[in-house]
DNA sequence: GTGCATGCAAAGGCTTTGCATACCA
DNA sequence: TGGTATGCAAAGCCTTTGCATGCAC
C-alpha cells in the first residue's frame, strides 16, 4: 500500500477514535494516540504484551494497564477486534472497514491465513435457523500446518 | 437411556481409563475413579470448578489439583474433550465414542446445542486445501440466543 | 517397600483494579 | 479547575507446580 493511502486510512481511524472519545467525554491523551499508532502500524494480530513493548519503545513509561484499557476502547469503537485462539492470551487485530473473516492458524510457526467462505457463512445461518437459534456472532478457526511447515516436517 | 445401557457404557469408559493408566504405569486411585464417575454422571459440559464441587460432595478432601490432573488424563485417553468458549474457563465434555460436533451457545442462559454439518466440514477442507494448509483440528462456535431466550427478550 | 498420587498452599500467566498523582479540556 | 487518565503495584481468576505425606501395586 502506498504511504499516501496508508496515511489516509490512519487519519480516518484516528478520526473514529477521537470522535468516539469525544462522544464519551473521554480524553485523547498522548498514550492513547501512541498505542493506536503502534496498533495500526503492526497491522496484523498482536497481543497486549507485544503492543506494550511497541509502545514502550516510543514512550518508556507506558504501563500495561493503559495498554489494556486502550485496547478495550479500540474494541468498543470498532477499530480492534479481539481474537481468542485458545492459547491463553487474547490477540487483537485491526477491524475498521474490514470485512468479516475467519482464520487458519499454523500450530507450528503461528502464521495465519485469513479467509472468508460465503457458503460456510450461509450454512451456519441455515443450521442455526433449523434449531431456532439466533446467531449474533461466531468463531471459527482451523488449526494445522501451513505450507512451509509441512515442507519442513518432511525434510 | 436405560440404566442397564448407561451402566454398560460407563463400564467401557472405566475400562478405557484403567487400561490407559495401566499402560502408563499410573495408578487407579479412589479419587480418579470418583472424578471419572462424576464427570460421566454430569454428561454434558462441565468446568473444573463444577467437577471439583461434585467430587467434593462424595469425598470432601479432594483437591483442585487432583481434578485438574485427572482431567488431563481423561483428555489424554480420549474420554474427555476440552472446550474453550472464550469465557476464560475451560470446559470439558465426554468424548468417548462420540462423533465430532460443533456448538451453538446461548450467550444469555448458557444453554448449548450440538450440531454437525457435513457440508461445512467439507468446505473447511476445501478452503484449506486451496491455501495449501493441512487441518489437524478446528473450532467453530456460533454465539447467540436460544429459542427460549428470544421469547423472553420479546416479552 | 517403592514410587506414583494426593492435598494443601504457593506460584504462574494473563488481565483488571485501586490509588495517588498527572494531565487534558 | 474538575474530572478523567496514568503508572505502579497489588489483586483476581483460572490453572499448574512444589513438596511432604499417603496409598496403590
Amino acid at each position: 500500500m502506498k504511504n499516501a493511502v496508508k496515511d489516509k486510512r490512519r487519519e480516518r481511524e484516528y478520526e473514529v477514535f477521537s470522535q468516539y472519545l469525544k462522544g464519551k467525554d473521554l480524553k485523547l491523551t498522548s498514550q492513547r494516540e501512541l498505542i493506536l499508532e503502534a496498533f495500526l502500524a503492526q497491522g496484523g494480530h498482536i497481543s497486549a504484551e507485544e503492543l506494550y513493548q511497541r509502545a514502550r519503545e516510543k514512550k518508556p513509561h507506558v504501563g500495561f494497564a493503559t495498554v489494556y484499557r486502550t485496547l478495550k476502547h479500540l474494541t468498543q469503537c470498532g477499530l480492534a477486534r479481539e481474537l481468542d485462539f485458545g492459547d491463553g492470551r487474547i490477540k487483537y487485530e485491526p477491524e475498521f472497514n474490514r470485512r468479516h473473516h475467519d482464520h487458519m492458524i499454523c500450530t507450528q510457526c503461528g502464521a495465519y491465513i485469513e479467509f472468508l467462505n460465503p457458503q460456510i457463512e450461509e450454512l451456519q445461518e441455515q443450521v442455526s435457523r433449523k434449531h431456532g437459534f439466533k446467531i449474533t456472532s461466531h468463531r471459527m478457526q482451523l488449526y494445522g500446518l501451513c505450507q512451509k511447515c509441512q515442507k519442513n516436517a518432511k525434510s
